[in-house]
DNA sequence: CGTTTGAATTGACATTTATCAAGCATATTT
DNA sequence: AAATATGCTTGATAAATGTCAATTCAAACG
């Protein structure tokens, strides 16, 4: 399956608007298939987040470093996601976080004046943006629940429940700077729970 | 000025789409005027969240109690914002989250299935649908990021620069519940931030 | 094939935050 | 006005989590 039919795929599965052929050319004109290499960078701190990138294969971490020199890991994103700061691809703000390759990637890249100009006329494709925001929402609700009800064990719990797979992709310290604990304790934890 | 020119004027404010005469009209026929008085419950956990309702005047928590008793607090809602679980509201499944109302309140409500007939084409709603999303998808993936990275002191601070209204506003404990912390700490943390 | 690098584990210890209990002030109810 | 509930503060202590350092292991690399 190429690229695009991954896309076209991921499109149809979120929105019930049907993509004409007409669409399809669209989306084949203006999206750019790119390649990322592992550890290289989608998006620095500072910068403004003019592109948006749907992750045909790949994975990528959002964070920021903090002054004594510790990575936060915001967000770990993989297939059938978009590589972006919402906030700063939304607001045309500088972006605090960074974005950076974990594996080789490969997207398919977008300005968004490219997606208000050529994209947003097409009603499967704005179908399928509200229902991402929408998610997105919901997932981050989610977290802060988690953040401030639950206790580090009980936050890795939710995520064995919730992202299994994470857990067999990244490396247990990406997890644990994702659950926003030291790596010596998720490691105490995985030891407690195994009884 | 009146219950619904409130609305009119905040759903203008986020939208560049002009409201109709007509429009108005739909909005009046569907909105219903409700009054909530403090401490009465807008939504229990277990519930699914069929309305949603535009707060003209009042503030609510959305929060959960867990097994211990303790109240978490995950959103506290006041004016020009909408009162609503979204996972719910939008899934159609069953709230994790309780929503009261913590001073007496006018509201604007309607239900799920109203927005969809007769909301849905007034290009106005639907824009505003989409900034509300995004922002509140933006706001909560702050408030993680705060979660994962800062001290409790750090995201006290935070609140005070991004929701100095909150402060005012509502109790000290509901602030630490708001923050996930506890009361006692967010007194010693003020205590300390004095000098 | 040996060398190097990065990840995970473990122990000792420090720091942060929670918990429990008491006292005080303030608001609310009757 | 008295009675009651609620919120805030403070101290003593406990529990959770972080930090630092050392070690092991395995993957990656030349």
């Amino acid at each position: 399956m190429s690229n695009f039919e991954v896309f076209f795929d991921y499109i149809q599965n979120l929105s019930r608007k049907m993509l004409s052929a007409d669409d399809k050319q669209v989306f084949m004109a203006h999206l750019k298939p790119k390649k990322l290499l592992k550890r290289q960078y989608f998006l620095q701190e500072g910068d403004i987040c003019k592109y948006t990138g749907f992750i045909v294969k790949g994975a990528a971490k959002t964070f920021t470093v903090d002054e004594k020199g510790n990575e936060h890991i915001l967000k770990l994103s993989v297939e059938n996601w978009w590589l972006a700061d919402f906030e700063s691809y939304y607001h045309l703000t500088p972006s605090r976080y960074n974005i950076a390759a974990l594996e080789d990637m490969e997207i398919l890249q977008v300005t968004n004046a490219q997606v208000e100009e050529f994209f947003a006329p097409i009603p499967a494709f704005t179908a399928m943006q509200e229902v991402i925001k929408q998610n997105y929402a919901i997932a981050n609700q989610k977290r802060v629940h988690a953040a401030i009800s639950y206790t580090a064990e009980e936050r890795y719990e939710d995520l064995i429940n919730n992202y299994p797979h994470f857990l067999k992709r990244f490396p247990q310290n990406m997890i644990a700077s994702y659950l926003g604990i030291s790596p010596e304790t998720l490691s105490r934890i995985r030891k407690n729970t195994l009884k």
